[in-house]
DNA sequence: CTATACAA
DNA sequence: TTGTATAGG
């Protein structure tokens, strides 16, 4: 698997908030609200994080509590949504999809023996964005004002275009992929404790001696969410191989490997399918309404919202005092 | 996804 | 250095 590999490849530095404070970042939102999917109903039960009708709401829960990391930092998240599944990933989804199923056949086994601990460590696995759970976090999004972007396809691949134009400052991601897409600046661990890291796109190349083409090249030897990498083909291996054969061609050729759509996944990279889409970036958070939503619309305990709803509150005062300092 | 450990 | 397996988030 490629993706660890990129981590090695990519120049990253800590990039303390002082520093990125002010700023507008186009945040892959699948990724981050699947953080909060996996890491705050993790380990507990699922009780709280459900409503009677059995409708998920770890969602709103985790919007509420992510959304200030942000806010108190001045940072503005625009958070873009997945469109269409480029088809080029269909191997991949496929996947994730069968990972997901004997996950929750464990699942299903541990419940079935009573083992409730493992049953609700194993239910983490196999959540997903369901389209309730996209809906009603767009729903409340747009009540604290949070732009929202639709991506025509991949979202990382709209992030990095945002980016890459000027519309935002940075991307936002886990993953590596809005690099290889073309964004500038990445940002990363926005929704962990202590300093972000800034992913560099020119330190990359600068690093590695190498042009956008040439890591994208590096990358599809490696192993990307859209092909298999070349096997005995690791990072290191993988910039030697193109500073000694040109390209991508040039590589495949000498070691008589093949890499299935590599046309195609090599201009998805170069040129993924991204829209220009302006975003206002003045925020102006509706509480009460947010609140309101989450609590008594959807029935979440309060308690689990409150301190979320206070620091967004918190936040807006601050940022509203600072405009008069 | 991250970390770690070990075989090849 | 790379591949693979495994555990934890």
């Amino acid at each position: 698997m490629g993706n660890a590999d990129l981590r090695d490849l990519a120049s990253i530095r800590d990039a303390p908030f002082a520093e990125i404070e002010g700023g507008v970042v186009a945040v892959d939102a699948h990724n981050w609200l699947y953080r909060y999917l996996t890491t705050t109903v993790k380990w507990t039960s699922d009780e709280k994080y459900t409503t009677a009708d059995g409708v998920e709401v770890a969602n709103l829960i985790g919007v509420v509590q992510g959304l200030p990391k942000f806010f108190e930092h001045d940072l503005i998240p625009v958070m873009v949504f997945d469109g269409a599944v480029t088809d080029l990933k269909a191997d991949e989804v496929a996947e994730r999809r069968e990972k997901r199923e004997a996950a929750e056949e464990r699942r299903a086994a541990a419940e079935e023996r009573g083992d409730a601990v493992e049953a609700a460590r194993l239910e983490a696995r196999t959540q997903r964005l369901t389209d309730t759970i996209q809906e009603t976090t767009r729903e409340l999004l747009g009540l604290l004002d949070v732009p929202v972007v639709e991506a025509p396809a991949e979202g990382e691949a709209q992030c990095a275009h945002m980016a890459a134009t000027g519309t935002v400052d940075h991307a936002g991601s886990e993953d590596y992929d809005t690099l290889l897409f073309g964004a500038p600046t990445t940002l990363r661990q926005l929704t962990s404790k202590g300093d972000p890291e800034l992913m560099d796109l020119s330190a990359t190349l600068e690093d590695l001696g190498l042009d956008r083409q040439g890591l994208v090249d590096v990358a599809m030897l490696c192993g990307t969410d859209f092909n298999e990498g070349v096997r005995g083909v690791g990072p290191k291996t993988a910039v030697k191989a193109i500073a000694e054969h040109g390209d991508l061609w040039g590589v495949l050729d000498a070691r008589d490997a093949e890499i299935p759509n590599a046309e195609a996944i090599r201009e998805l990279f170069m040129d993924p399918p991204a829209e220009d889409i302006a975003v206002d970036a003045d925020v102006n958070p509706d509480v009460e309404a947010a609140r309101e939503y989450v609590v008594d619309e959807w029935g979440v305990a309060a308690g689990e919202v409150e301190r979320g709803f206070e620091r967004i509150a918190e936040s807006q005062v601050q940022t509203g005092l600072d405009r008069w300092t």
